[in-house]
DNA sequence: ATAAGTCCCGTATCATAGTACGGGATCAAG
DNA sequence: CTTGATCCCGTACTATGATACGGGACTTAT
């Protein structure tokens, strides 16, 4: 049984944080040991699956409707959103891309030519 | 000369982005003709430069910084700054493609298994 | 010259994801 | 049995990038 801040720790976040989460209803409010809140491994779980959800780029909101999905059994939902996040994934990565080849050339633009004025605050012109 | 909503439009924004972005001084105050600020083409040009440079993933505060670079002379700064971004570029993609991979694999394994626990809501564990 | 459409300004609100604060309760160690 | 750490709770504040609102001034078309 953990306390609020072994949680925290465990998780690699802050202790108001878990308090955040519960207020999002992403974590239970659990049972109190004397005004004392304790966690188990299960919160703990949950936590992490939280933050990598969250590297993944689902928003807190997305995953709390993962969580919701029943205990893991609504396969189609869980794929259907999946997928999504994934097509916004290619869209976002191809972005970057894009705005880093952009701003490779200004970069070269500019050593190359260090009289006058620098193309870089001139134009990102693509 | 072009009245606020003529820039806002031909820069793609709203009227208030505008205002917004003057109150941050990346756009500058213009000239009053009676009551009525009046914009040039140099002001549109800032506008898409700010467009732009968001889209290389700068923030508000680093183009301003970038503005701020007088008339495109500091080259040394600017390229700076355009290699500090380029590198934080490179990480962000690099973290999207490995979330982009291990979402796929998980969304695969749901695919397979369609009886049972979805592997999406156990864990993202890469 | 009057009505509709813009523009002026300051202030408030939004979404996202937290972080901080203050005052009281409770727990663990000496 | 006191002291310091940790916990409780609600509320407020932060950053980022806008967006909305209200009431008055000004412009444009008829």
């Amino acid at each position: 049984m953990l306390t609020i801040g072994k949680l925290a720790e465990a998780g690699g976040v802050g202790v108001e944080t878990i308090r955040f989460y519960q207020r999002k209803e992403l974590l239970p409010v659990p049972v109190r040991d004397g005004g004392i809140r304790r966690y188990d491994q299960e919160d703990l779980r949950r936590l992490r699956f939280i933050r990598k959800a969250q590297q993944a780029g689902f928003t807190l909101e997305e995953i709390k409707e993962l969580i919701e999905l029943d205990s893991g059994h609504d396969h189609d939902r869980a794929q259907h959103m999946a997928k999504k996040r994934l097509a916004k994934l290619e869209e976002q990565i191809a972005e970057l891309q894009r705005a880093r080849a952009s701003l490779q050339r200004l970069a070269e633009a500019c050593a190359k030519d260090q009289s006058g004025a620098c193309p870089i605050l001139f134009a990102f012109d693509d």
